[in-house]
Order: C-alpha cells, then sequence, then structure tokens
DNA sequence: GACAAGTAATTGCCTATGCAACTATACTGG
DNA sequence: CCAGTATAGTTGCATAGGCAATTACTTGTC
C-alpha cells in the first residue's frame, strides 16, 4: 500500500507540470534565440529589452524597470544596457527628478531592428505556435499563465 | 486604416503569450532556484539533471540524453556532470556496447539530496501553484504546454 | 538642516554555459 | 577489410549573468 517514501513525488502531477513549464520554455526560447541570432544577428536578450521599451507607456523604462521586466538581476541589467548602447539600439538619458535614476530609452536604429525581430519573430510564432494552439487554446493558455504568474 | 508597420506586432496576442511564457518562467524558476539554493545548497541545475535520472527508465542515463532532457548543450552537460559528479551525486559509468557513450547513474547520496530536494519541491510548488490554479486548471496547462511542446 | 535609512545604478569577482574544434569510437558501402 | 562518414563525449575559449560591495543620491525624522 504504502509508497517509497513521501508518496514518491518525482511523479506528482504537480512536479512534472513545474517540470514541462520549464522544458517548454527552455525549447522554444532555444529555437527561437537560434532564429533570432540566425536571422537578425540578435541576442535573445536584446529583443526583451527592446520589446518592453516599445510596449512601455512612455517609450521608455528606468534601469530597474528594466531588470524586473526581464526579470534580471540590476548589475545584469546593466550590462546588458551597455551592450545595446555600444550597439545603439538605445540611450540613456538622465531624470531630471531624481539623479540616481537612469531611463532606457530606444534609438530609431533600435525601432529599425526591432521591427525586423519582429518580423521574424512573427515568422517563427506562426510555425511554432499557431500550428499547434488553436486561438481558443492561445487565449486559455495566456490566461493560465497569468494566473501562475500572478505576484503574492 | 492601415497600423504604423506590418500591423504593430509588438501587441499581438501570439506575442504577448510568448513573452508571458518567457517571464512565468523566469519568475517561477528564479524563485524556485532561490529557495532550493537555501534550503538545500542546490542548484536548480542539478534538480533538474537528478530528477530526469529517476524518471528515467533504467534509472540512468546517456550523457546525449541528459543534455536533451535538460535543454543543454552537450559541453555545457560535460561539465554539469562534472560538478554533480565531484559532489558525490552521480557516476560516470562505461557503456559495455558503446564505448563513445556514458551513462550517467544517480548514487545512494544523490537520491538522498533528490528526496530533500523534492520535499522543497513541493512545499514550493503548494505556495506557488496549487494555491493560484486549480486541479482542472492545471491539467489544463499540462496539456497545453504539451500540445506547443510538441516536436515537429 | 543634519543624520540615518533607503534606493538606483555600477563594478569586481566568480561561475555556468554555449560554440566550435578535437578525439575516440561506431557504422556503412565498396 | 578499408575509407569515409556519423556519432558520443570532452576541451579551449569567450561571454553572459548573478551576488555582494560600492557610490551617489534621496527621503524621513528629529
Amino acid at each position: 500500500m504504502e509508497q517509497v517514501s513521501t508518496a514518491c513525488p518525482s511523479s506528482d502531477e504537480r512536479v512534472a507540470l513545474f517540470a514541462l513549464l520549464l522544458d517548454t520554455n527552455a525549447r522554444l526560447s532555444r529555437s527561437f534565440a537560434l532564429r533570432l541570432e540566425e536571422n537578425c544577428a540578435m541576442p535573445l536578450a536584446w529583443f526583451e529589452v527592446l520589446l518592453q521599451l516599445r510596449r512601455a507607456p512612455e517609450g521608455r523604462l528606468r534601469m530597474n524597470q528594466v531588470a524586473e521586466a526581464i526579470v534580471h538581476s540590476t548589475g545584469g541589467t546593466t550590462r546588458l544596457i551597455d551592450r545595446l548602447e555600444r550597439a545603439g539600439l538605445v540611450v540613456r538619458e538622465l531624470c531630471p527628478t531624481d539623479r540616481r535614476a537612469i531611463y532606457v530609452v530606444i534609438t530609431p536604429r533600435g525601432n529599425v531592428q526591432l521591427d525586423e525581430a519582429l518580423r521574424v519573430h512573427m515568422d517563427y510564432l506562426e510555425e511554432h505556435v499557431s500550428s499547434r494552439l488553436t486561438c481558443d487554446e492561445r487565449s486559455a493558455l495566456a490566461g493560465l499563465l497569468s494566473k501562475l504568474n500572478e505576484a503574492r
């Protein structure tokens, strides 16, 4: 009647779900990152930053907001933005009301590159997402991920 | 009638879904990795390897299977297994029928540590998954992720 | 207004990991 | 059986990223 130990949790349904999430994410990001690198010579992290900047209401974010948005440490974000700035895709701007803060702003060149990357992204999504999930399934998935992702 | 450019895809529903997947994964793995490190002094990658080994039918996997299972390069996997072996959690075993191949096998010590890590994992899942998704929602999510994750 | 505590960003240092080159072994067709 | 090709794993090298310490600024308290 009794299982190996604490009811053998390695086959628990939630353990499997967590593993599946990691796995799905790893495979999709990996294959998309590869395609993005091949077609646009752009690392996935750059794409994430540029996308977050475009989505931001003011079209700009502060360093710590970038870090939060892409789930990086602030230290890592500093260097990531260094690289993006060196590539001319973003610029740092001082904040007039708080001299500690720095805004990250996308440049025209950054916008062009993001548009290009988004075209590649749409093709990728067509192949890897639209072909596997219907529109209803996609919105169901989005809803579930949102719930799972809720801050406490 | 016409949008900014290719129909402004940065707000496309699928783009958002992809971003949400990255984000959810990043937040959950980060917070779980932190907890695992605090409570078991075990990196998330070690946990993934040990879990995959326990799930494997024979209780062992070859190097390339480990790499595939955890979505790492083979080079990265070599060194990851180096570290796990140095910590005494797995051992490498020669394959009698193919002298190129190497089996990775979990040790008793590895099993003990994995059990401990699984307890921490279950607590984590209780807090972060069970509290946000019902059982039905979890299985719906698993189904959707599986479809999305399907190899072509 | 001065001091303590809090916050934003950067930096030093370290580790993990990817890619490509390499070695060793296995398979395949003549 | 040999040559050529494919496969398994490891290594050199380079880079991205985390953590903790640091600097600079701000806010709150008296």
